[in-house]
DNA sequence: ATGCGGGCGCGCCCGCAT
DNA sequence: ATGCGGGCGCGCCCGCAT
């Protein structure tokens, strides 16, 4: 099911035992976070989800395909046990968890109730079923209090207005904020699904708007590390093609 | 049962509600620990203990004439639940709870595997039970390793030898050491069973060797707040009335 | 009243010492 | 192997906002 599921990589790629097999995983989700935590959060997040699916294959690969297609391919939900009061713990901090893995590699801006599963979805947070959906893309995002349904929200790079700290959300505690030149969810560029390519050149989704050889070098050694200094950051809201506003 | 049980003071304390009756015994326990935690691990500690004996009474009365009484009072055994691995937490600390409590109350410089029940004990901690006793004097102190199975250790006041840092569980983390001029477990004076003196004059255990008044003062506002600055410790090892060995 | 946010301990887990 | 020590999340709890 699913489609052909031919070129997603981890079935071909060669592991020797499950631990680096799991690595792997996380480094590839890694590579597709979108800026909205701070690495060593996201890190935990993804090694907690990646671990909680450890005996579910199949879920595991509905996430990593959702996730490197940037919703490009149908996926199944991908779940995780519901927790008492519905929060999921991470790094210390607690939050719902299709919220916390929506705003790792969809929307890293994403505020309070501002998703809502896709009919489709048999999972969804909503459903207060055992088991909790945490695939990005069986949440669309909506924006509470407006008649702005069906916005695009997006993170502006350099050049775009500097943020003081209007929003708590970004609080700046490290390497919070993420220059990126765009990066809502259209697909990424097909390559990334190629295993001819080597995962270490995409660290980030975006970074595929460029040759695969352009960033390659200089990023190589840095892995998931976010050098640039200082925290920037631009919210612009569209409404198809219209700029709605802009923080 | 346990004497006459007259004397012990919470009985006749006015108080308007459970949680002011709480906190009027946590602050009276207080007054007792022997300055081998800090305080603010000495207040979790008996905060947590005192909740837990919130509905038996018996138990809590038991504790408080043991460790007013430092002793003297023969007393029934003070109960909490067994964990799984026979562990308590406080204040993020792992340890055993008696060692915790007697260590609290009784042998500031306890080491690991010092503590054997006493025969009537009937829920000691390596019996294994479900429920495990943390009454202080239901335990006696023994040294591992040597024949001097009935030494006294006692803490030393300004004047001693000052440590470097000898021994890991008397690293300084703000106000571990207290200066007491002897805090071995010779039963205190007589008059701190007595509700005609101001509880709040003994804070430590120590100080009802100086007339009511003496220290009050002084003392009164600082509460349970060790002001002295500095950390400074004398450990002296007496078997009967022979000095054996001093740090 | 109800939800929200966060503190903290027990259970689970894992690495290390022996 | 076995124990020891400690990291960390879920459940429990509590204070605060509304
Ligand atoms: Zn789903
Ligand atoms: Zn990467
Ligand atoms: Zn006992
Ligand atoms: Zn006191």
């Amino acid at each position: 099911m699913h489609g052909m599921g031919a070129g997603h990589g981890m079935a071909m790629m060669p592991h020797t035992n499950a631990t680096e097999n799991e690595q792997a995983v996380v480094h590839k989700l890694m590579c597709h976070r979108q800026g909205g935590e701070n690495e060593s959060f996201a890190k935990r997040a993804i090694e907690s989800l990646v671990k909680k699916l450890k005996d579910k294959k199949e879920e595991q690969d509905s996430l990593i395909r959702a996730i490197t297609s940037n919703g490009g391919s149908q996926t199944g939900c991908v779940t995780i046990q519901r927790t008492l009061d519905g929060r999921l713990q991470v790094a210390g901090r607690k939050g719902f968890p299709h919220i916390i893995y929506s705003k790792l590699w969809r929307f890293p801006d994403l505020h309070k109730n501002e998703l809502r599963n896709i009919p489709t979805c048999q999972f969804a947070y909503d459903l207060k079923l055992d088991m909790v959906c945490v695939n990005p893309f069986h949440y669309e995002r909506i924006v509470q209090g407006s008649d702005m349904n069906r916005c695009n929200i997006s993170l502006a790079g350099p050049g775009g207005i500097k943020l003081s700290d209007p929003l708590a959300h970004h609080q700046k505690t490290g390497d919070e904020m993420i220059p990126q030149k765009r990066i809502d969810h259209r697909p990424c560029d097909i390559r990334q699904n190629d295993p001819r390519f080597d995962k270490s050149v995409s660290c980030f989704s975006n970074f595929n708007n460029y040759p695969n050889g352009y960033y390659s070098q200089s990023r190589r050694n840095l892995e998931h590390s976010i050098p640039q200094p200082g925290d920037w950051c631009t919210i612009t809201y569209y409404e198809g093609t219209n700029l709605i506003y802009k923080l």
